[in-house]
DNA sequence: TCCTCCATACCAACCAGTCTGTTTTGTAGT
DNA sequence: ACTACAAAACAGACTGGTTGGTATGGAGGA
């Protein structure tokens, strides 16, 4: 049970960094130092079904990280600009996208596999779930938190784009700036 | 010289909606009813230089396009709306994204090739700029409407994306509601 | 003896890119 | 106006490498 967590955590990196059709499963076996055999015993059905282990994988922790984040914060506005702090941090650091998003993969896959474009929709809307809790606790009728919280969604999510096309945390420097403006009924 | 446009014609679209990786060459000649030999004559580079080619054409098409909207219409927040609304007809009919994003080509190859990031960063800023101006033009500092012109990029990439994922357009619809509401000093 | 787990050899399909040869086209000479 | 010729444009076969996926067989524990 151990190697098929393995394949998942190595590979979910991989994805992440390089989408789908840009990692091939020899650089992913490389990568475990396992054999094709292993790989297929633990996922019969091939690269598809290990992306979609990936992105459940990402689900719970991708949430679990957030929804600590937003533990830790009384207001959405600082639990935002902390969640995206850490965003700018970790990218600064790797020079590279690790988490919160899966842009590639949906760009790639959303026309191509039903199931892939499933489970990324299950993720953005578990995620925008947490910030509208947050925000209709702090008073937000249920259509504005739904609202906000798809922005704050979005916004991230263009704004790493825009992180990896200038090689600089900017963008998501001034995201985090302006975003509070939102925060208004 | 107009075998040369068709082809950056139909790789355009095809890109734009597969990614770089997800088209092969052969899927273009296709498209094209040309052969390899032709291709090759027109772009000797092969395939990453026909992508910048593509994104050069793309440059210009979407940027006098939005630039006519934005002649259009006399506040920022009328046109942003209106050019929304243009990217959601276009969604609603055809059911994949045609204009406007090419997410798919920067998280593909943002971190594999130079010329092409900076194809793309150059494309981004041009948009930029324009809302930026506009929103210049009406009374803003330079800095407060650069932000606001970066959450407008940022929000509609990451709307595309949440659109394509939940094969709906309503996220874009949400954000063209919630996004006046950032036009405050 | 099974069954889980893993390793390896192998496969057809496809990839981007090269090469050679043919057609088309523009141009200069008479 | 007709020919001659070179360059541009195109066609298609071919190559080496890689892709995802399969089939077979072995190791080790129950």
């Amino acid at each position: 049970m151990n190697t098929k967590l393995l394949i998942i955590d190595i590979a979910t990196t991989l994805f992440q960094q390089k989408g789908y059709l840009g990692v091939g499963l020899n650089e992913i076996l490389k990568a475990c130092n396992i054999s094709k055999g292993s790989l297929y015993h633990h996922f019969p059905k091939g690269k598809e079904e290990l992306l979609i282990a990936c992105l459940q994988s990402m689900n719970e922790e991708v949430t679990t990280d957030i929804e600590e984040i937003f533990k830790q914060y009384q207001t959405t506005q600082e639990a935002t600009q902390a969640m995206i702090g850490k965003l700018v941090e970790d990218f600064e650091r790797e020079d590279t996208i690790a988490g919160y998003t899966f842009s590639s993969i949906v760009s790639e896959m959303a026309s191509l596999s039903e199931p892939v474009r499933n489970a990324c929709s299950l993720l953005y809307t578990k995620i925008q779930g947490i910030y509208s809790n947050k925000l209709v606790a702090e008073g937000f009728s249920k259509e504005t938190a739904n609202s906000i919280a798809l922005m704050i969604t979005a916004s991230i999510e263009g704004g790493l784009m825009l992180c990896l096309t200038q090689k600089s945390s900017n963008p998501l420097k001034i995201i985090s700036h302006v975003l509070p403006n939102l925060f208004k009924e």
